[in-house]
DNA sequence: CGGTTCTTTGAGGACCATCAATACGCGTGG
DNA sequence: CCACGCGTATTGATGGTCCTCAAAGAACCG
């Protein structure tokens, strides 16, 4: 028996070569959930109960500490998260919060760990999507500890020009703040460090991002398959 | 056919479960190599022809961008590494050198997907194992960005303290200047780190540490199980 | 339109990196 | 056994980067 509301994500690669029978094992007890922005949906501490998937909108993970935080990563479509958290069944290690309004589907951790022992494509599926978050996040480090603020800056303007189709003019997806946490600087900090791309090529007008010379930028931000 | 050469990794807990076939045809083609200290086994950017299991002695693994260089992290007895590259057969993100004289083991990375489709044992063993890798470089990445460089050094004073079945007095693992890159810093930065932390309770000789005061290195360190 | 949040700009200071010089530790070979 | 050389560790001086604090301007939202 199909659940025709969870059709909507069979497509996503996570999902996309297991068997229907094991499809509708996972979904069962699963649900879809809308969230305002700015919504906390997890923190960290808590235990794994639902393997999350960003089905629309934008979630971004943080963390806290001794009154600090910091922005670990930014989700779109498609993204899990809380995965690895569930497969061993262990504390949550980042918070979740909606950015813009989302929609998010709610599998139970039980299902995820059950269909994984009898589908071996699903297991495929998981251990691929592991992977993954796993070197992004060592690319993550890498960027922290190899870079100066103002090299991450640039080099995160470079991707965010290829993410949006190669446009030399585009909008920031988030807000600056919290690209400013995500890059390991202050607010103020970025601030100063767009002005000071400016001669490397880069103008900033609110939100949007202007790539006024290209070859100067990628010089001087000299970004690497093994970091980006 | 059981292989006796590898005895001695059966019992590690990435195969421990596996059945003894699969162990065989997973060990088949692999071998074991020694190799003297500061030996670069792995170079970032190569292609992932085996996985890597540390058997005894000590890897550390690091990279390296326009001219720079930083420790991502250092492996001991029966850790794996390049497990991610293996599995999405994508390129090695992070040099790998040994630290001390060490015995390695390399399992030809076809073996290890091969083996993961037909036995599930094993299949959950690689997910915990990459699950494991995973959390535990997302709470590098905490350390690294919500604690500042004392704190971190305080934290890492006190896992080391009870990874070495909590004495008092203990070796340093690694070099300091390699300590230094792990933790984000100049050598000569640990140096006054080291000095600043006398007041809160540590007190340094060489390579051997003391903790005089063990309640208010914690207070100031305010470990977390979500970092540490 | 008023209040809130975000962003920008400036000034000051803390922290950290770099450079330089010395001391220490260790292994090699005389 | 000692002398030497090499790499590491420490210490001091200096400068740069980045954070903090403060305030003003801009954008957003009810």
């Amino acid at each position: 028996m199909s659940t025709p509301r969870f059709e909507s994500i069979r497509d996503i690669p996570l999902f996309a070569d297991m068997a229907q029978e094991s499809f509708d094992a996972l979904t069962r007890g699963s649900y879809v959930q809308n969230f305002p922005p700015n919504m906390v949906m997890i923190s960290e501490g808590e235990t794994p109960d639902f393997l999350h998937i960003v089905q629309s909108g934008c979630v971004e993970l943080f963390s806290t500490w001794s009154n600090r935080e910091t922005s670990v990563t930014t989700l779109y479509e498609n993204s899990t998260f809380i995965l690895a958290a569930t497969i061993k069944d262990q504390l949550i290690l980042t918070s979740a919060r909606t950015l813009q309004k989302s929609r998010i589907i709610m599998i139970p951790s039980e299902n995820v760990r059950s269909v994984f022992k009898t589908d071996p494509e699903f297991a495929m599926a998981i251990v691929e999507e592991l992977s993954r978050c796993y070197r992004a996040t060592i690319k993550n480090m890498k960027n922290l500890k190899l870079r100066t603020s103002l090299e991450r800056l640039a080099n995160y303007l470079l991707k965010q020009h290829r993410r949006q189709g190669d446009v030399l003019e585009y909008q920031l997806p988030i807000e600056k703040r919290r690209l400013a946490s995500y890059l390991g600087m202050t607010p103020e900090n970025l601030s100063r460090a767009f002005n000071n791309l400016k001669p490397y090529g880069v103008a900033v007008d609110g939100q949007t991002i202007t790539i006024t010379d290209m070859a100067t930028l990628v010089a001087f931000a000299k970004p690497d398959i093994l970091i980006d």
